[in-house]
RNA sequence: GCGCCCGUAGCUCAGCUGGAUAGAGCGCUUGCCUCCGGAGCAAGAGGCCGCAGGUUCGAAUCCUGCCGGGCGUACCA
């Protein structure tokens, strides 16, 4: 509702003014912080004034005198230095939002949001949870919104990380499949951790320089591109099962994905080959016959270097400066191989449904059960496959580190002639999670002394530095748990574990979105297992408090329905005279601006405050009201009618983050 | 060197396309259960918004320059 007053409002004031005084000027509309400042306000006249020559205080009144009636706000008026604030017509606000009623948006465009991207070679960490939560929360915000959209996460399963794991068994375990394969179905172990530990371990010989260790590691990768041998066998076994691993562990926080595109099938399909052509024929790369990148086919720097000023302040901004060649970017080796880019480029490329004649084959991964994704093949695949890729909008969930190489991602597009879609290629970045000192300690890691010196350490999965996601996950149910024990003596023990692992999740897909995208988590137990305060758990708690008090007044009339219904527009009229109970009406009715706001900004972290400013203000009036025992029945009902809308409100924006909504906790 | 990001309360962070008196949480101090469950509510203390200029009617927000910190800048991904 609120979403429709400001269209109506900006497209009265917008016409008016071009009508009135020839001017068109964007209408700013905000929510003015002090309830005396009206529901919605705009600092328009300000901007007019330079124009008019005139005092912007003059205007406003001006403008509140002369602007025709707008549907569903009752007055303006001119206030402070100039500002223009609306009041709404209340009854019929509430109306309106109690009803719940609200146009849907019906977009046929496909946006596809690829996120996690976990190597298969280890188990996910904390890192890996942010990205995911941030994905799967811009996933849903869009879907609130009425998009279409396909979420993919990409399986690098043929990339050094699993080389290494991979000759990490082979060489300094010596396992081969069948033993591997064992160890994967053994119930004592959790392969994802063995991985973890293996992992550092051949790590540490890389760290060392032992040559061995690269001559293993340059024959496993060889043999995971070719996609034969044992190697290959043994790579696949491990890269399957590790994904396995993956998708549980998002699984408990509630994500989900579409499809698995796998590097192994783009490798297959020569998905690549055809980029290749198409970047040659279109100029979009260059092969190098002289320099340090001799015999490589690079991406010359100025297609990507997003800094070119634009000729700003008329300075020669072409030639000379680059100095040379030391910005472009190698796509293809000398000896033939494509790096990563250059499959990204085609992975891109396909997103779009830009490669043509190539198309990946898909099957279900049944064994996982409801929800399950799709995942890639290079033959066979099932007939009833939906049709993946071929996205209009493109949204890489990606940290911020790699912003440089998709940046030359884009770029490709680009000199490809794909302008638009290059437009819509949109690296939805974010920054790290990193560990606390007090984190570090904790964990009984040993840090030097640069380490020590820092305000946090970077995650690092060679050194097997970092908090595992299911340790964190645990941890936090079993801190749940105890809570909710000593609150439900009577419950049985799963329900309480039911209602522990919803408060888990919901603390930590809250505290991985309470922060904007660029900020650097500095990753805290003490923060994140916190239950008080700005977390999931208390908007939570509000939402409980909520249904509380419904089930409780349901419960009193003896199951009557009749509560259900929306007050008389006479009774809201009179009620909403009250400013507290009216500017509750207007509290618990923004989250779908919020979830409009939040995605048009790109910014989850404001859907995180606002449900938690609803909650705040929601937790303010339960204490100050005694609902249940509101003597006058009209009053009553208005308000047990805002505490219907609390809740809708609250869940609306709870879901949108993944947040469960409990029924009791 | 170059590019991107950050610097706001003791700590961790918000501050929406410049707008009305800069806000939360934690921590600290102090109140509040004859209650719809206190994972709560209320109040208090605590700010040269890194520094210096500039643009503007108006700057935490935009521009320039410094200072301090982070990340990136591979024939790794």
């Amino acid at each position: 509702m609120l979403l429709t007053l400001e269209k109506r409002l900006r497209e009265a004031f917008s016409a008016h003014i071009a009508d009135r005084y020839g001017a068109t000027v964007d209408i700013v509309l905000e929510l003015p912080r002090q309830p005396s400042h009206g529901d919605l306000a705009t600092p328009v006249c300000f901007g007019l004034a330079k124009v008019l020559r005139r005092a912007p205080r003059q205007i406003a009144a001006e403008l509140c005198a002369e602007l025709p009636p707008v549907k569903g706000i009752r007055s303006l008026e001119a206030a402070g230095a100039g500002y223009v604030n609306a009041r709404f017509d209340r009854a019929s606000y509430a109306a309106a939002v109690f009803s719940g009623i609200e146009p849907g948006k019906d977009d046929s465009s496909k946006a596809i949001i690829e996120h996690t991207n976990i190597n298969p070679n280890k188990a996910a960490h904390i890192g890996h949870l942010r990205n995911a939560v941030l994905g799967d929360t811009l996933v849903r915000m869009l879907r609130a919104l009425g998009r279409r959209v396909e979420v993919q996460n990409y399986i690098d399963n043929t990339g050094v990380q699993v080389a290494d794991v991979v000759a990490a068994f082979r060489f300094l375990r010596g396992m081969g499949v069948e033993e591997v394969r064992a160890l994967v179905r053994d119930p004592a172990v959790r392969f994802d951790y063995c991985c973890w530990d293996l992992y550092a371990e051949i790590s540490r010989r890389f760290a060392d320089k032992d040559p061995k260790a690269f001559a293993w590691r340059a024959a496993t990768l060889k043999a995971l591109e070719s996609g034969e041998g044992d190697l290959a066998a043994l790579g696949a076994v491990v890269a399957d099962a590790i994904v396995a691993c993956h998708l549980a562990t998002m699984r408990r926080i509630g994500v989900l994905y579409d499809v698995l595109p796998r590097e192994s099938e783009i490798l297959k399909l020569r998905f690549w080959s055809t980029a290749f052509e198409l970047l040659k024929s279109r100029g979009a790369i260059r092969f190098e016959t002289s320099g340090k990148n001799i015999g490589c086919w690079v991406m010359p720097s100025k297609m990507f270097r997003t800094s070119a000023p634009k000729g700003a302040r008329g300075v020669a901004e072409s030639d000379e400066s680059a100095g040379e060649a030391d910005g472009a970017k190698v796509i293809v080796r000398s000896n033939g191989t494509v790096t990563y880019v250059g499959k990204d480029i085609a992975y891109q490329l396909w997103k779009f449904g830009l490669l043509e004649g190539k198309e990946f084959r898909y099957v279900p991964m049944r064994e996982l059960g409801a929800g399950a994704p799709w995942v890639t093949t290079a033959e066979g695949g099932s007939a009833d496959a939906p049709d993946f890729g071929g996205g209009s909008e493109v949204y890489n969930v990606i940290d911020v580190r790699q912003s440089y190489l998709q940046d030359v991602v884009r770029a490709a597009l680009e000199a490809l002639g794909f302008q638009r879609q290059a437009e819509r290629s949109i690296h939805f970045s974010y920054e790290m999670v990193a560990l606390s000192p007090r984190c570090c300690a904790g964990l009984g890691i040993e840090l030097n002394e640069k380490e020590r010196a820092k305000a946090y350490v970077e995650v690092s999965g060679r050194k097997g530095l970092g908090v595992k996601a299911d340790d964190l996950l645990d941890l936090l149910i079993d801190t749940a748990l105890e809570e909710v024990r000593s609150r439900h003596a009577a419950l049985d023990e799963s329900e309480c574990r039911s209602i522990a692992e919803q408060i888990a999740v919901g603390a930590l897909r809250y505290f991985m979105l309470r922060f904007t995208r660029n900020t650097v988590i500095a990753f805290d137990f003490q923060e994140a297992l916190a239950f008080e305060g700005e977390t999931g758990p208390y908007v939570q708690y509000a939402a409980v408090r909520a249904s509380n008090i419904l089930r409780k007044h349901e419960a009193g009339q003896g199951g009557g329905q009749a509560s259900a219904e929306v007050p008389s527009s006479r009774a809201l009229a009179r009620q909403l005279e009250d400013e507290q109970l009216w500017q509750l009406v207007r509290a618990m009715s923004l989250s779908r601006w919020t979830v409009a706001r939040a995605t048009e900004s790109g910014e989850p972290a404001q859907v995180a405050r606002n449900a938690f400013q609803a909650a705040q203000a929601f937790n303010n009036f339960y204490h100050q009201t005694h609902i249940l025992k509101e003597k006058d029945p009209e009053r009553q009902a208005v308000q047990l009618a805002i505490v219907r809308l609390a809740l809708e409100d609250l869940s609306r924006m709870m879901h949108v983050m993944g947040v469960p909504v409990p029924v009791r906790m």
